[in-house]
RNA sequence: GUCCGAGUGGCGGAAUGGCAGACGCGCUAGCUUGAGGUGCUAGUGCCCGCGUAGGGCAUGGGGGUUCAAGUCCCCCCUCGGACACCA
């Protein structure tokens, strides 16, 4: 099937796959040579005075880099990357000095667990995935500047992101400058005494190790005994976004466990606030940012304090102004006061329903305990919200209303959210409402509803009602929710009931691994057990040699089992000798890994100066690339392109990694991606026949809607590309059967970059045939000639070429790639169709061809009589006196249907327009004045009879 | 259940509130070729109509605003994604 090109029958010099295969290489090897796509740096090795794009305004433009997994890239891969290939090319035409950069992000568990089936050891089989990624990268032609590429494996490369480990380390957060400071500067606060000890014990009186064990707590990253997500059948904990809503794990589908475990965090929670904040300073999709403030959970009310007859019970409230409707509350199932709450006997008049039938509160605590913990989540869901729950036999009071109210455990409420008790406000909240009907518990309106309202629960503003206590000096009747809320909080602060409070959803960062394939901690452990940072010159901590690279796995249900990494049993690498600075004395290694995440945490900054021996990234090319463009502005990436799989984890990771490095002063930007652009995926169908067995999608041919693999009739299944699903295209193919241009044309024609559809290989001929034509309208095929003349285009070929090039011009700045090809294809169209092709138009097409199929616009330049790549070619732009034209076709509407068409000179006035129209569907009015005509100037006009 | 996104020809998709269906695939007819097709030309939303005359209907469904709605507003349906009682 690829012979067709040798047949005798088709023209000598026609634009084929083995014509454009040749064209490409040629090209590619070109601008390797010549060094076509380096981006001068302001200063430092990459530095180039001598660059035309040297000093010019600068775009850095970004993809996500990918893991590269051994089975290679299909089709979908490239789709972001393409689509950045073609708007940095065409920006740096523009003028920009444009930096477009690919890397690999390579640490991870597939190549591991390969190691583990095989033997082979991840770094051999990572580095030729890593040699496989890059050849077929380089055969779609995308113009990366090579000499900036890097993987997070290269110890080069991770011995920063050990570094920025260890600045992290050793920062704290100060929240009275709202900012992380270094933690000299904490430990300087403590020995002059400006900042007294969390416990108020006096410094000076203060042994080392209780010194740093304050100093400890402080960090950003700091060991934690926290309870962790235990997974024995990994043999590894996972953080709190890798567990299901099941309690089992994401990989594998194991279950998990909450156990105590010693494990790094970062305090990522300390910049929850401006982690929102900043959100809106970002040009991002608005699904995306909402799902970080989701993420986040970011909610602000009151802490209030419900005395009781042992200590209060504090809770946390949105809705602080509706404390005169909290009638009851409610304590999460394992809340540390309920122990010290129980009594021994039901008080007097306790209702029937409170108890569960239980004879003491003592019995239906510990029975309504035990089941809550016997159910997974998946089974409370099962139960349609059903409110279930049981009164402990005590009362609180409401500091308010100075009522008594009692007191229930339910597992509605979380023990990890907020305090995990809540005021129940049946009146406000739905859930509330729920459980108050179940329990036969009074219902306080405090907020009036509207008149026509006949819900339950009403949880909109109003003026506040029911809310007086004048004997305790307070009174939130007639105000809205705002105001009640604000006057509530001052008198809680006045009369030490509570405080205006904050939460959060977000966690802090479980930050290790029990991995091999990951950087290393560049952490070792004294005699005394606690962490202490290694010096910069002992970076990187290389990863030792081991000879199984797997955590110890246990029984999937063994709870009560204990991480052992594959680090751990480096005997040799663990106990070392080293001299930190008081002689040589032994030390433990960390034996954890970092996380995946860690490695694309910070790599839009080591793009920027890839080989700085000194530093992470000069301070002069961080800000020339990533610098705030005006005041106030946050910096960043001009663009960055991925998947929006990665809305949360790795996009809050880095803005977090990026905004310490930031608050230490290393950088000048506080968000790491300005602009944030979601590509689409790129999707295909899958077959099975009536077995469910699935056959090879290429196999499948569709007759009358339905489809069949030789005899047999398949059924079609629409999702990802993969090839356990027998439906993988590869770039390789295309590239083979078509050319890598006609690839590359192809994907940016196929819709809009933002949106999934599905792959059809059958449908990329429509872009091979319009590169086809367009080489026939300056390449003669039979003879090889340029078949392009000097003589001035005629009128209308000049006016659609400048309005073509308007048109991809204001395409390609939108980054809406299918339309902008479309409006190329329609003056290819107009070309064929005259008998020659004038300069004037073969040029400029050229060059907006050029962003989309590089390789043949570079070899039309080249034999339309230029010299070398027109990479830096200035991109054509319209003439405005062009666009304007001489005369309109105004459609003409009658009752909102068009009945005719008149054809105007384009500057002519409103009167003559409206004159020549009426004339034009004189029959359709029936001899009766219209009632109104509307001109609508340049576009219509629309009478109404 | 909640939140987000999307529904336009046989298919992928165009369309600042202003002629719905650009451009491409496919399909039909013709040309070219010994044959084949990844070449070329023309046609192609649906219905009525002998039609290159003319007309009607069409952007998931139903209402509304407007001279004019795929586009704006309200209600509903379907599909895709995220989240899991967040006080």
């Amino acid at each position: 099937m690829t012979e067709a090109a040798g047949t005798a029958d088709v023209p000598p010099f026609r634009y084929t796959a083995a014509l454009a295969g040749d064209i490409e290489l040629r090209w590619q090897d070109h601008w390797d040579t010549h060094g076509t796509f380096h981006a001068p740096n302001p200063v430092g090795e990459l530095a180039d005075p001598d660059h035309p794009r040297a000093g010019a305004p600068k775009l850095h433009v970004q993809d996500m880099f990918p893991y590269p997994s051994g089975a290679g890239l299909h089709v979908g891969h490239p789709l972001g990357y393409i689509g950045t290939d073609c708007y940095t090319r065409y920006k740096r035409m523009a003028g920009y000095n444009v930096l477009h950069p690919m890397g690999f992000d390579a640490f991870g568990l597939p190549a591991e667990q390969y190691a583990v089936q095989t033997g082979t050891h991840p770094r051999v089989s990572t580095e030729a995935n890593i040699e496989r990624y890059r050849e077929q990268l380089r055969r779609l032609g995308l113009a990366y500047d090579d000499r900036r590429s890097f993987a997070t494996i290269d110890p080069d490369y991770y011995r920063w992101t050990q570094w920025i480990f260890l600045r992290i380390y050793n920062a704290w957060y100060d929240t009275e400058q709202g900012k992380a400071r270094r933690i000299d500067e904490l430990i300087a606060e403590f020995d002059s005494g400006v900042r007294p000890t969390p416990d108020g014990r006096d410094w000076g009186s203060l042994n080392p190790v209780e010194r740093r064990k304050i100093v400890d707590g402080h960090r950003l990253a700091y060991v934690s005994e926290a309870p962790v997500n235990w997974c024995p059948g990994l043999g590894t904990v996972l953080a709190n976004e890798e567990v299901t809503a099941e309690g089992r794990s994401e990989r594998g589908n194991f279950p998990v466990f909450q156990r105590n475990l010693k494990q790094w965090m970062m305090r990522i929670t300390a910049y929850a606030d401006r982690l929102v904040d900043d959100l809106e300073k970002l040009d991002w999709p608005e699904p995306v940012k909402l799902m970080q403030r989701n993420w986040i959970g970011r909610s602000t009310g009151a802490h209030i304090d419900f005395p009781t007859a042992t200590r209060p019970i504090q809770v946390f409230t949105t809705r602080p102004d509706t404390i005169f409707g909290a009638t009851y509350m409610v304590l999460a199932p394992e809340h540390e006061l309920v122990e010290a709450l129980v009594p021994t006997t039901w008080p007097e008049g306790t209702q029937e329903v409170w108890t569960a039938g239980h004879a003491s509160p003592r019995a239906a605590v510990d029975a309504y305990r035990k089941l809550a913990a016997g159910r997974t989540d998946a089974e409370r869901q099962a139960e349609e919200k059903e409110k279930t729950g049981v009164f402990i036999g005590a009362y609180a009071t409401n500091p308010a209303t100075g009522q008594e109210i009692p007191i229930f455990i339910a597992d509605y409420v979380l023990a990890g959210y907020g305090t995990g008790a809540i005021m129940a406000v049946p009146a406000q909240d739905e859930r509330d409402w729920e459980f108050a009907e179940v329990f036969d518990l009074p219902i306080v309106r405090t907020v009036q509803p509207p008149e026509n309202f006949d819900g339950k629960a009403y949880i909109g503003d109003g003026p506040a009602i029911n809310s007086a206590a004048p004997e305790r000096g307070l009174d939130l009747n007639g105000l809205r929710v705002d105001e009640a809320k604000a006057r509530i909080i001052e008198w809680l602060e006045a009369n030490g009931h509570g405080s205006g409070a904050v939460t959060y959803r977000l966690r802090d960062w479980l930050f290790s691994r029990q991995r091999y394939w990951g950087e290393p901690f560049p952490i070792v452990y004294d005699e005394t057990g606690m962490p202490v940072a290694l010096p910069e010159s002992m970076l990187p901590v290389e990863l030792p040699e081991v000879d199984d690279f797997s955590p110890r796995t246990f029984d999937p249900d063994d709870a009560d089992t204990d991480p052992e990494t594959p680090l751990s049993r480096a005997k040799d690498w663990v106990e070392v000798e080293l001299d930190l600075g008081d002689g040589p004395k032994r030390y433990i290694r960390d034996t954890n890994t970092m996380p995946n995440w860690a490695g694309s945490c910070w790599y839009e900054l080591r793009y920027l100066d890839p080989h700085n021996n000194e530093r992470f990234v000069d301070p002069v090319n961080e800000r020339y690339w990533l610098g705030p463009q005006f005041e106030g502005d946050c910096g960043g990436v001009d663009l960055y392109v991925g998947g929006v799989e990665h809305a949360v984890l790795h996009l809050l990771y880095a803005r977090f990694w990026h905004k310490v490095l930031y608050d230490l002063g290393y950088i000048s930007s506080f968000e790491p991606f300005r602009k944030l652009f979601n590509q689409g995926y790129i999707q295909a169908y899958a077959y099975r026949d009536a077995r469910g067995v699935l056959v090879e999608a290429e196999e499948v041919v569709e007759r009358d809607g339905r489809y069949f693999h030789g005899a047999t009739e398949v059924f079609r299944e629409y999702g990802k590309m993969g090839k356990s699903l027998k439906n993988v295209v590869t770039p390789d193919e295309m590239c083979e059967l078509y050319g890598a241009d006609t690839f590359r044309v192809y994907e940016m024609s196929m819709g809009p970059l933002d949106v999934s559809r599905p792959w059809e290989t059958r449908a990329v001929i429509g872009s091979y045939r319009f590169l086809q034509r367009l080489w026939r309208t300056v390449i003669d095929e039979q003879t090889g000639a340029v078949r392009v003349v000097d003589t001035p285009a005629d009128e209308p070929t000049r006016r659609l070429l400048h309005k073509t090039i308007d048109g991809v011009r204001s395409d390609l700045d939108n980054l809406h790639f299918n339309t902008a090809i479309a409006k190329l294809i329609e003056l290819v169209n107009h070309l064929t169709r005259l008998s020659v092709t004038p300069r004037e138009v073969a040029e400029p097409l050229a060059l907006m061809l050029s962003p989309f199929a590089p390789h043949v616009a570079e070899e039309l330049w080249q034999r339309l009589g230029h010299n070398g790549s027109l990479a830096y070619a200035d991109f054509p732009v319209a003439d405005p006196a062009l666009l304007v034209a001489e005369s309109v076709v105004y459609p003409v509407q009658v009752a909102g249907k068009v009945r005719a068409r008149i054809e105007i000179a384009a500057d002519a006035p409103e009167e003559e327009v409206r004159a020549a129209a009426l004339a034009a569907v004189v029959d359709q009015l029936g001899g009766k004045e219209p009632r109104k005509v509307i001109v609508v100037s340049g576009r219509m006009v629309s009478v109404v009879p």
